[in-house]
DNA sequence: TTTACCTATTGACAAATTTCTATGTGTGGA
DNA sequence: TCCACACATAGAAATTTGTCAATAGGTAAA
C-alpha cells in the first residue's frame, strides 16, 4: 500500500472544522444552496463562500449553477475514497504485528 | 444521529498533517518507540514529542513509558469509531433524498 | 436598462499552528 | 555519584487559517 499522505492530510484538514463538518453532514441529506448552509450558522456570506470553495478545490464537494444560486452537493465516491483510506491506514498492516529485531531500541 | 463535530473536528485536526497520518500509518504495523519513528523524519526531536503529545491527548494513540524510552501504538477502537462516524456522517440520510420544498430557495 | 439579489473576490487582521533552540526531567550504566 | 541518553517543556519566530468589511460580478425581474 503506498499512500499520498500530502493528498488525504488536505482533505482531512477539510474535515478538522466543526462547521464544515456539520456542512458535510447536511449535504448528506442532498443537494443544498448556498443561502439553506448559511441560515445554519453565525458566519457571513463571504466566510461561507470561502470555506465551499475550499471544498469543491478538493474535490469531496459538488458545485452547481441555477440562475442566481449555488447548489452544493457531496462526492460521495471520493468521500467514500477517503473513507476506505482511513480504514486501511488503521488496520493491521501487512507484516506481522510481533515484535522484530529492529522495531525494539 | 447527533454528532458533536467539535469532538470529531479535533481528530480530523491531528489527521490533517501528513507526517502524523504516515506515523498512524506505521503504528498501523505494531508499537513503535519515539526515536525508530523519529528516523523517518527530516524533524527536531521536539517537534515529534510534540505531535505524539496532540495524538494522546485526543486518544487516538496509547503511550507507555518502559525505561527510558516511550513506546507508543495506536487505539484501534477510537479510530474506528472515527472510520464509522465519518461513514456516517457522508452516507444518505434518514429522510428522503427527494428534493422538500424547504430546501429550495 | 435599472435595480435587487445571490455569490465570489480582495485585502486585512487576529488567532492558531508548526517548528525550532534552549533547557529541564527522569532513567540506567559506569 | 556522575554521566549519557531519551524524552518533555518553555519560549519564540514564521507560517497558515478563520473571519470580516468592502467591493465586484452575474442573473432575473421590473
Amino acid at each position: 500500500m503506498n499512500i499520498d499522505y500530502a493528498e488525504y492530510a488536505k482533505i482531512f484538514k477539510i474535515l478538522s472544522d466543526p462547521k464544515r463538518l456539520k456542512i458535510l453532514d447536511m449535504l448528506s441529506g442532498g443537494e443544498l444552496c448556498a443561502c439553506k448552509i448559511q441560515a445554519e450558522f453565525n458566519i457571513t456570506q463571504p466566510t461561507l463562500s470561502h470555506d465551499m470553495k475550499m471544498m469543491c478545490d478538493t474535490g469531496i464537494v459538488f458545485a452547481r449553477k441555477e440562475g442566481k444560486w449555488m447548489r452544493y452537493s457531496l462526492n460521495r465516491e471520493k468521500l467514500e475514497d477517503v473513507c476506505r483510506t482511513f480504514a486501511e491506514v488503521i488496520a493491521p498492516s501487512g507484516e506481522s504485528e510481533e515484535m522484530t529485531e529492529d522495531m525494539v531500541c
